[in-house]
DNA sequence: TGTACATCAGTGAACGCGCGTTCACTGATGTAC
DNA sequence: TGTACATCAGTGAACGCGCGTTCACTGATGTAC
């Protein structure tokens, strides 16, 4: 019945069934919590059979890196339709300016950090967490959103002469604050999200009023 | 020879061993990696004397933080007596001013950090961690630690008038920043921190320049 | 068409190890009378 | 001064448990000839 081809479709989906199983532990015991035997009984699979799909945990740790990576790209994908950046007239209110910007960037950042919380809050978590290989595999990918973030907004102001150096400082920061209120919303239970999105895009203002205005 | 009041100080002395002990082993294992025995281990006693100080690891966890926040009360206090905020005359460089606020702060954090890197790094990464014990305790730390930084800051321009909602998010934001650049620092072994500072500097100018036009 | 061999996801028994916790103990100190 | 008792930091043996890893195995699939 089966052919060689849904075999390695078989396959997969073990995989992932042990990625989701290894992602709801994380989100109880957390990521240096983990054994290789609470993974495979949570994903129903003998102990002995990870070892057909991941070499040791932190293998497995470093899939689930990438797979947060690909969340994230699609947040600012989605981030980049939404943005835009009105030519500032003199009197115009720069705070309504900014919000062009900072809003759908947060908001879209909240969004997809509540349907992929345990996936964004591991990506977080781990950057300064105790595995070096998780730790580099993040520092890489956060490289690499930064430099998409700032590219971004580089075209979005393209009319002006920009530094690309400070945009990348803008661009940092505004992915630190964003993340910073996002592993809050996540690990406090009283958070409302409403609230917390209105304070981050706050936040994010306060950080490009300045710029703005200095451009 | 030993009175009672000495032996109070030698119970001290074991439970500040067993402290230490812990911080090493977090800086290479993570805090959710401890053991009750390896910190015995290292302290030099036997495991089940951890239980003269502890009732579990939580307990020593939950002291540590509170260590953590000393260090933390101590760096606002220095940073304090350093910042300054010159009066803005019209034609004043915006950047001069905010840094009489931004490098005191940026400078002081990343001196007391480098001195206290373990318990700053313990602080800052179960912000967010599995222990729900540490994490409300951080938070609680936390609060305080804005809430006096909201205060420096409301003092430091007495003149305008000022929105202490406001002073809260800026407080909160620099304290994100300020951390998070901090964290990078710690775990990058290839780190430069003068240039991490000056780069953190960037950043809370970026953020104060705003505020301070806005004013 | 048949036979022998290769591949490979998943299995179950077995191993030695470090873990948290319990227990009854030691030995030094201080207190009651 | 002497005797009996309380306090308390630290100990060592013992327990049951979950861990990572090894090993030889199964059974389904595909390939060679």
């Amino acid at each position: 019945m089966a052919s060689r081809k849904d075999l390695k479709k078989q396959k997969e989906k073990t995989s992932q069934a042990l990625i989701q199983a290894a992602l709801e532990l994380c989100a109880e015991e957390g990521y240096a919590s983990l054994s290789l035997r609470s993974v495979a009984r949570k994903a129903g699979i003998a102990p002995t059979s990870f070892y057909r799909h991941f070499r040791e945990i932190d293998e497995m740790g470093v899939e689930m890196v990438a797979q947060a990576k690909v969340v994230l790209d699609d947040f600012l994908a989605q981030a980049r339709r939404k943005m835009t950046f009105p030519a500032i007239k003199k009197n115009n209110d720069p705070v309504k300016s900014v919000e062009c910007i900072t809003r759908p960037f947060a908001e879209t950042f909240f969004s997809v950090m509540v349907k992929n919380s345990q996936l964004v809050h591991l990506f977080f978590q781990e950057k300064t967490g105790s595995s070096e290989a998780l730790r580099d595999a993040i520092f890489e990918a956060t490289d690499q959103l930064t430099g998409m973030l700032a590219e971004d907004l580089n075209k979005l102001c393209t009319t002006s002469k920009n530094d690309l150096g400070d945009i990348s400082l803008i661009a940092e920061t505004m992915l630190t604050i964003v993340s910073a209120c996002g592993m809050e919303m996540i690990v406090r239970p009283d958070a409302k999200p409403k609230i917390i999105t209105g304070r981050t895009i706050l936040k994010l203002n306060l950080l490009l009023i300045g710029v703005l205005i200095h451009v």
